[in-house]
DNA sequence: AAGTTGACCAAAA
DNA sequence: GTTTTGGCCAACT
């Protein structure tokens, strides 16, 4: 194994995205080996070191929201983007609760949650 | 070198 | 029902 850090390993696995599909930081945690180290999954992307490479936008939340001012340029860019790909987007229901991160806008995470 | 923070998640008060 | 705390692990100061 060449280099084994979690946060290389987060890269990888959220470059291998497909597109059309979009992980939740607990989820890239998990199958990076640590259910428990969402955090560090974030912050890995925080710490952005591949800007370009990376499709951060599609790392959301376990809501299904985006974080509101970190993802890039604006969440409704993001928005456009992720649906550009194929994502399904759920309007902010009244019985969903929970604030919306982006717009309000929340993945469809039931049809898009990426499966490893 | 040690302490603090942090793109989270889940449970308890 | 909402708000706060706890906890994991890694990177930043």
């Amino acid at each position: 194994m060449t280099e084994s850090s979690f946060s290389e390993r987060v890269y990888e696995l959220v470059c291998r995205i497909p597109q059309g599909s979009v992980a939740t930081y607990g989820q890239i945690a998990a199958l990076a080996g640590n259910p428990r180290n969402a955090r560090v999954v974030g912050y890995a992307l925080h710490s952005n070191p591949k800007p370009g490479v990376i499709p951060c936008h599609r790392v959301v939340f376990r809501d299904g929201s985006l974080a509101p001012g970190f993802a890039f340029g604006g969440p409704e860019r993001q928005r456009e983007l992720l649906e550009d790909e194929g994502i399904r987007f759920i309007p902010p229901k009244d019985g969903e609760s929970k604030p919306a991160g982006a717009d309000g806008w929340l993945v469809d995470l039931s049809r898009c949650q990426w499966k490893a």
